[in-house]
DNA sequence: CTGAATCCGGTTCGATACTG
DNA sequence: CAGTATCGAACCGGATTCAG
């Protein structure tokens, strides 16, 4: 009965909880956003010039889901038009260290990967054999 | 001409070479598979065991985007039937420590972020007020 | 200005079957 | 054992449109 069913504290696990919350903070505009909101609060505007290339759907979707996970406070002032900041909230400044520590190093080895990306592309191991040489 | 028209080296721009790699990194299963190879170097079929939920497909491509980074070696061991060991590199083996503190830090926060998920759900910021409130 | 809602094509994903 | 081929399902993400 009681087995190693499957433990919600282990990564490995499928259904572990953290599998979600991991996604949500390293997803391709989360960590852009969070980025730019750790140098100061942004207005939506603010953020949507900053983070190249994002839409504002995307945005405001990144966005709401930072903010459930309590990684970001979004602030309304009530002025007309409307005015919205974001900032980080004290558990989103104890996160993006860490954050910056890995896209720092991704961009600091970026030379010697790109390098080795190169390589395995010259020379493909186990090349399309099965591929149907047409 | 000659503009800041995106510079490669800025996080923030579209076209920053450093994007793809990290997202190659932060991929859902990758993350995973470094865990794993963390530890200690695995077979394929041991990888798939212990990454729990990852289809063979998935794992297989997200070793071979690993790999073509430079981050895992691929060692074939021609005996039959065939073999085949993955393990980190020295880069890495660098790397791993960064994500470990990431993944570490969202296990330890969990409860926190998933209390505020709640809150968030119980009470939906600008709720679908203009929803029709037929 | 700040988003939410909708449409919708393109990519990704997973399950299964099959090959070397 | 270690993958690849295939196919339908699911999701992602951009453009557009509209409301508060």
């Amino acid at each position: 009965m009681g087995e190693p069913v499957t433990d919600p504290s282990d990564v490995f696990a499928p259904d572990c909880p953290v599998r979600p919350i991991y996604g949500d903070i390293t997803s391709r505009w989360a960590m852009l956003a969070l980025a730019a909101l750790d140098e100061r609060p942004h207005r939506f505007s603010q953020l949507a010039g900053r983070v190249g290339g994002v839409s504002e759907k995307m945005l405001s979707q990144t966005l709401r889901a930072l903010t459930r996970d309590g990684l970001v406070t979004r602030i309304v002032t009530p002025t007309v038009p409307i005015q919205v900041t974001y900032e980080l909230t004290a558990l989103g400044t104890e996160l993006t260290p860490r954050l910056r520590s890995l896209v720092t190093w991704v961009a600091d080895h970026t030379p010697v990967i790109q390098a080795a990306q190169t390589a395995y592309d010259a020379d493909p191991p186990v090349p399309p054999a099965t591929a149907n040489r047409r």
